[in-house]
DNA sequence: ACAAAAAATGAATAATGGTTCACTTCTTAC
DNA sequence: GTAAGAAGTGAACCATTATTCATTTTTTGT
């Protein structure tokens, strides 16, 4: 016997596979996936393009890798908005800015996962990721029906809406910057994602607000 | 001089682009845009594939013409629904229910238009047809408000969320169907319709509904 | 140092279906 | 019937990148 995987080895590989898919990111980032070139990822990398095939069985492989990592992390700080204290709906109403708010902060990949065209495979990627939200909201609704604070209703079609109506009022602010339109500060921000919440809060509980 | 067009002919070839029309769309509903090809088309038609291009510049031209023909005939149910006598909060809630009624009815088709993976220049023809219903809802939100139906609110955004909740309601029950799912029947979507109604109606108004 | 084994390389390859275009067939006017 | 011109044909072509794989480089244990 003469070579054997060691420690070193196995790290240096994971640092490269690291490297790769943060490389992916960033040019997601730049111009979303329908433009991640693997050439450019594995240059961007520091590797050659046959390395990125040790590490991911195709392109597709490596793009759905790095949706789910993106967007995990994105209903992540969802769930831990809603597992917070205080009632459902104070709650749900912190976990819906949430999603709007980074959504926002972070346009170009926000617009890559929420939005961009992408072929069928990565796009049955984006069900799940909108369902894994909905998921999560629907609980917090069913909570909110529990403890009185939110009216009685279909939880899970509820939810749905919710997700549709935020994702809906994000493409347009999301997609890439055409020539004439200014650039959104925080302030628009802000009073778009007011008066989305308020919306889907009325939407819910059936009770008039303000944004 | 020999030959001239004559009406004989204009009306011919008219009746070849139309039935490359009409099968074009009997292809995106059997499986979507995606899966349409154009020899598949050409072959239905009774034409060669280059006589499509005698008709069309391109594939993608001949799935946009579709795409705007399919669509136009949507908005216009609604926007015909919106032209019916009564206040603008009723006369809104016919045209949502037109809208997802009429999509659940051609689910295959509502599939291709609303939710089906699509390249970058069709989705932007999406992105037309979600704006036309938003700027017909927003419009009915205006007299509403106008005429006191419906309480102030910011109505480009309102109409946006509605249009977002729908089309994600819809999502679900549209897609393809998948072994193990039982098919939708005429009470299931009823009910399903009811529901979302209710939801988009509560945003609106911010009063409580039963569905 | 050596050889076995793995990892990295990147130029060549492959797959796909939309598109072209040289040719054939059809239409029209005389 | 004829010829000019348009419409129709469909097999061959092309463009694009992801993917492959024969070769080179690196790593490891003795």
């Amino acid at each position: 016997m003469a070579y054997r995987e060691t420690e070193k080895m196995r790290q240096r590989k994971a640092e490269a596979r690291q490297r790769i898919i943060d490389c992916t990111c960033t040019c997601v980032a730049e111009g979303g996936f329908q433009n991640t070139k693997i050439t450019r990822i594995a240059s961007l990398a520091g590797v050659a393009t046959g390395t990125i095939y040790r590490h991911f069985e195709s392109r597709e492989e490596l793009f759905t890798e790095v949706f789910r990592l993106s967007t995990q992390r994105e209903v992540d700080k969802v769930a831990s908005a809603l597992s917070n204290s205080g009632d459902a709906l104070t709650r749900l109403e912190s976990a819906l800015r949430q999603f709007a708010q980074r959504a926002l902060k972070a346009p170009a990949m926000a617009w890559a996962l929420i939005a961009e065209p992408v072929d069928s495979r990565l796009d049955s990627e984006r069900l799940a990721y909108r369902k894994a939200y909905a998921t999560l909201f629907e609980q917090a609704i069913r909570e909110g029906i529990e403890e009185g604070s939110i009216p009685d209703q279909d939880a899970a079609q509820s939810s749905t809406c919710l997700v549709g109506a935020i994702a809906e009022s994000l493409v347009g602010p999301l997609s890439p910057v055409q020539s004439g339109r200014e650039p959104a500060d925080n302030t628009n921000n802000n009073r778009l994602v007011d008066t989305i919440i308020c919306f889907c809060l009325q939407g819910l509980t059936g009770t008039r607000r303000q944004p």
